[in-house]
DNA sequence: ATAATAAATTACGTTGTGTAAAGTAATATT
DNA sequence: AATATTACTTTACACAACGTAATTTATTAT
């Protein structure tokens, strides 16, 4: 399995960036896109083509002078497996820098201890990585996506309540029985976010991230960096219901379902195909639906972000379905004159989970919101 | 009037910082808090104590070795000029890089044309100004505090409706007829979050600004660098509060005040100094200070400052009042497990305005955080 | 007095960037 | 068809900024 040799500097990640926001560009528009001269261009672009991250295509439009040479990220060529901790199992996904999915699974795990954590994903990764082996591909690791604090860069952990046994070192010390390669710690609400930012193909610098799961998290890329707070534990919309009120969770509408005696499950596979929403679920939709325009307004009031983006592990139909009611219905501006910022559904579907633990080893490795200086 | 001979580069902005937080620091501590070496220490300190930006003082402890050479800041040795719209009137203030207020003044302003603002900013120039000439100071410029939207780096103008006048490029233009020293136009919240930032005391990186003033505004300084959102718009609490619904504003308490036959300004004057609020003043006090508790817990849970500070153009009395109480009740944490962010009143008093605009000229000369790159 | 220690500085090599000139591949002109 | 023009890219070189390693400086310990 071939890691990446080097760091990338941060002149590199922002053409970096820049390459795979534009799918396909010149050397003199990476210039005057990154304020660089096209001669420093060409050089950082000679570093990172040793790489093998760009290739290159000629742009034969009939313009005078010598056509240009477009770059484009090789995105088949490096590939990362994210894993994503929910409750009581672990989903799994090998993915390209395109985003696609290579290849994928879950388990479900006993408790959820450290050492169940990380023998699952053992089992995961022995089954996963052989689609990648032989094929010439750079890994560049593995993202651990984790309900709760991991400070700026997986440094310190405080992790949920359902995941005790994850607190403090724990996780540290259970991944030193793990692979050889790099290991991204990082909270689920920013993982997601960064999997959106990456690859949930909405354009945009600054991006909230609405985090449906267990409880109704979040995470926040501004100005292409992860903003994590001063104690790691900021972009939770959860704190606009108080204690005991409803919200949007995946547990809430478990429970609901439950309580009308309705098995949660395979609700969600009768109601995925169906032409329209039952009574009873379109009920809780609705619901859901008013408290997610509140965070959504509150949201664009406090962090004005270029999207908002739902998902996480409510069906994505359902999410869907939301997202597109209340982009039809429309959201009450934060302040006179001013409107909400868009909501879109995850761009990444049912595995937007597992797809965004395996976009933090990108984030990591190719962009410059990582490094410490734009920090 | 000297200006400041040219601009700092990124590490240098890094050392003043430090040197300005840590308000004495040897090259070594320097060297090791900004991840450079000695040298290269040496070299930046030694550019910009031709600046006159240090002085120098031996520390002697009994330890063994040549003793640091402490670095501190010539506070007296910069200075800026501070404008401060609201409403009817302007306020200015004179401060060096201490925060020291040097000379203040205010004057109403007849219609809130760009001209009638430029006018009575050069009235108030030519009054205070006078303080510094002939002292030998840096002049670093004027900073302007506008309500409304200014984009990133004051390149765009969308002002707020008590001041149309100074829409679109109005103000640029008006601003021709100024002085021909630097003019940093700035948002004001966020412009009152960066005078805390810089000299409202409270040691943080990550501070979130109540601004109270017509509206019941914000701004943000995260990791160091204010955060305006993608449109400029964020940073707004008042979205917490549906529209027609009562807000912590200065023009809800005149009105509150007058509903009561009560002349604001008398009754300020009056209770400034009295032992207890009286019981009108008091009721009010108690439901903005429940709905300040609303907006310190959902900043909390949705930016986790270090810090949130009120103020603006509340009386600093009344400020300091709801602040100590709010601290005294404490309020409800953003989730299980998680406390809010403390709360401060201003650390500025009552100019915090015209020092949060003339802190302006200071951030943008010497702190990273308004560098490009670490945009 | 001399040794040890620690901060600061100096000398020098390396890296990364910009400037200016040259090279290259297309279209436009005659 | 030859030549000029244009625009993208590359090369050559100068310059700025940083790190390494050695040196200087100022103090305490022996």
């Amino acid at each position: 399995m071939m890691l990446l040799p080097r760091e990338l500097s941060l002149n590199e990640r922002r053409l970096v960036e820049l390459v795979f926001r534009h799918e396909r560009i010149a050397r003199v528009d990476l210039a005057a896109a990154a304020d660089l001269t096209p001669a420093s261009v060409t050089r950082l672009v000679a570093g990172l083509m040793g790489l093998r991250l760009f290739s290159e295509s000629t742009l034969k439009d009939g313009a005078r002078g010598q056509p240009k040479k477009l770059l484009e990220i090789r995105r088949q060529q490096f590939c990362s497996l994210g894993f994503y901790l929910f409750t009581d199992k672990i989903q799994a996904a090998l993915i390209d820098f395109g985003g696609e999915v290579i290849a994928q699974d879950s388990r479900s795990l006993g408790k959820g201890s450290a050492e169940n954590v990380v023998e699952a994903m053992n089992v995961l990764t022995e089954e996963l990585l052989p689609a990648v082996r032989g094929t010439g591909r750079v890994f560049l690791g593995v993202g651990l996506s984790l309900p709760g604090n991991f400070g700026s860069f997986g440094k310190s952990v405080e992790a949920h309540e359902a995941f005790l046994g994850l607190d403090g070192s724990a996780i540290q010390k259970a991944l030193l029985n793990y692979g050889e390669w790099p290991v991204f710690l990082e909270n689920d609400g920013t993982s997601a976010a960064l999997g959106e930012y990456l690859f949930g193909g909405h354009d945009a610098d600054t991006l909230f991230m609405l985090h449906i799961g267990a409880g109704f998290g979040g995470g926040a890329v501004l100005n292409g960096r992860p903003y994590r707070g001063h104690n790691g534990n900021a972009c939770l919309p959860g704190a606009l219901f108080p204690y005991g009120q409803p919200r949007p969770t995946l547990q809430d509408l478990e429970e609901y379902l439950k309580d009308l005696g309705l098995e949660p499950s395979s609700v969600f596979d009768s109601e995925r195909s169906a032409t329209a929403l039952s009574p009873e679920l379109a009920a809780w939709k609705n619901r859901a639906k008013e408290e997610i325009k509140l965070a959504v307004r509150l949201v664009s009031g406090l962090f004005d972000p270029t999207v908002i983006v739902m998902g996480g592990m409510l069906p994505s139909f359902l999410s869907d379905i939301i997202a597109a009611e209340i982009a039809n219905e429309g959201v009450e501006g934060p302040s006179r004159g001013l409107t909400a910022a868009p909501l879109c559904a995850t761009g990444l579907g049912d595995l937007c989970g597992p797809v965004g633990a395996a976009s933090v080893p990108f984030f990591r490795s190719f962009f410059p919101g990582s490094t410490s200086l734009s920090d």
